[in-house]
DNA sequence: GCTGGATACGTCCATATCGTTCAATGGTAG
DNA sequence: CTACCATTGAACGATATGGACGTATCCAGC
């Protein structure tokens, strides 16, 4: 092993064009990703390190690079705290990860499955700091990691806990990210809920939520709402968008008639109905010109975004003058 | 007697790391921000500091570092009040009265029924950081709240769509609530539920928060669990408190047989259970001296401080292993 | 291999915080 | 009223922090 130093220059050894020295197996962090993640500016850092508290390899160019186990030592010693652990890799969730490196998904599939609160929390947040949108993130890590837990439910009755405690993380998750979310609402009023009968509430959240970031006043109504109240709350309100998660559906054709009515109701007062959530197909309302379907969280705020712009430029039109 | 606030999701500049502009990981507060908020010199937070009053961290060049939990709960637990609520990402907030005195329970009613989210986030939070204890809050204010906006129900149609809104506030404030809890967990692991059958989430979210409160580890597995579900969890987990919460009642008699055999199992491994929920008297287990009784959150929040109390002396005569 | 955007380099500076001392304030007991 | 004590806020020089600057390096994508 050889021995590492700071401040002097080391000999020659490139290492800066690999992330891995993979003779030794060692992972190297720049300052930067080491600054964000003990939530320190890289000026400390630097500071730090020029001072000698923190060992620094050098690349033959002369930027630091730090390893591992040298960061811990810092960290571990100077008493600092991690502000953002899934930045240095740490979040390691041994059940069956034997060191491989995970995406976000199973990283948050793992977090929910071990219960980690905190975890995350972090990483949804991470994610979303890092500039992706929340429907991608719901769509392609969120929902089938929580898919993923769902099939526990059969192997084993711990399944069924884990579950349970997996959607309480993430319904608090999704608060504080909807909370957190700046509160510019630009686009006018969506609301939504589950269709009556479906006591699934988190697909309506997660709708709620990724509305909210697209600058929608959100409204949720929560699961299991009758229709007629829905309608009644939409005569007030005016709403542009108006969704339906079904992700438990009973009576089939009753429902089916009551969303035609609803969109041709809602069409009267501009407003669009748009339906999604696993159980949707079995309504074949595919063929309905204003029945609006989405099948995950991006194609409804891809939804979303047509409706304001027809929306803006229907106003225009409007304002001039009313054709048929 | 002027702090009235919610909270801002545009936070305090220039803390800690912060190089995005709304920072969603406001982690660290400096001495000098703090000051400010809550309107005292920065030698006199320095000295409670250095008297352990605040809990502080430090950086590597020995500046004082303090976490938004420790904040507030500081700021609760010492009296002070906040001068500028904007500096700790909170915001001015004081909900339009028309003049008439409103206590803290009808101020409640008044912004559950409006919708207005950042009304009632604002006022639960700063009755806490005022000091009252959570579960008076939410058995003086927010329950009786919700039962008043639930019997809305009964005379208009718009009264389902102002109760579903309603709730789903009352689930996002409590998560924001949860949150922002120091995360001291020194009293052991307590879990719950809501009776399998019984679809509420609120209750037992409730009881999770003011348990935190408390102390306790507390995991909520939400609504409608197994028995064995649950009980298989306390198989693994061990915790010294388990609650069930009970709105909603179908089979009485099988429900009561399967409560009096779990409590005893529980009782043999040191836990107890605590049932409680609008239900509970229906169920007539008033007799059994192992089924623990909360009539309200209050009460609950007894029991377990007379469990923790009863272990703590049961274990200094067994002498187990210490923790560090 | 070349190239462009992202990132880090070294350096400088404004501001914040450090630990400490000291004067002002206010309550209390004699 | 005075003497005493506790608390507070302001001041001090020294140090720490984070951001800004122009230049240099890194590295992914072609």
């Amino acid at each position: 092993m050889r021995t590492k130093f700071a401040i002097s220059q080391l000999p020659a050894r490139q290492i800066g064009n690999v992330q891995y020295d993979h003779s030794m197996e060692n992972k190297y962090y720049t300052p930067k990703t080491l600054g964000d993640a003990i939530g320190v500016s890289q000026s400390s850092l630097k500071r730090w390190a020029d001072r000698g508290l923190l060992n620094v390899e050098r690349t033959v160019g002369g930027h630091r690079r730090i390893v591992l186990e040298e960061a811990l030592r810092f960290i571990r010693e100077s008493g600092v705290s991690i502000v953002k652990p899934d930045l240095l890799g740490l979040e390691d969730y041994d059940i069956d990860t034997e060191g491989q490196d995970l995406d976000s998904a199973d990283k948050l599939y793992y977090a929910l499955h071990a219960g980690d609160e905190t975890g995350v929390r972090g990483l949804v947040l991470n994610q979303y700091l890092e500039g992706r949108p929340l429907h991608e993130i719901f769509d392609q890590d969120l929902q089938p990691a929580m898919t993923r837990i769902g099939l526990l439910w059969h192997d084993d009755i711990s399944g069924i806990t884990i579950e349970h405690r997996a959607h309480d993380i993430c319904m608090q998750v999704l608060a504080d990210l909807r909370f957190r979310l700046p509160k510019v609402f630009t686009k006018g009023m969506a609301i939504g809920c589950s269709a009556p009968g479906d006591s699934y509430s988190m697909p309506t959240a997660l709708v709620a939520t990724a509305l909210r970031a697209e600058g929608f006043e959100a409204v949720n109504l929560g699961p299991n709402l009758p229709l007629d109240a829905l309608m009644d709350e939409c005569k007030k309100v005016k709403p542009v968008l108006v969704w339906i998660s079904i992700s438990h559906l009973k009576k089939a054709h009753i429902l089916r008639n009551d969303l035609r009515d609803f969109a041709r109701f809602l069409r009267d007062q501009q407003g669009a109905l748009v339906i999604g959530g696993s159980q949707v197909s079995r309504l074949r309302l595919d063929k309905d010109p204003f029945v609006l379907i989405g099948k995950n969280i991006h194609e409804l705020v891809s939804i979303s975004r047509g409706l304001v712009a027809e929306r803006m430029t229907g106003e225009k039109t409007q304002e001039t003058k009313s054709e048929e």
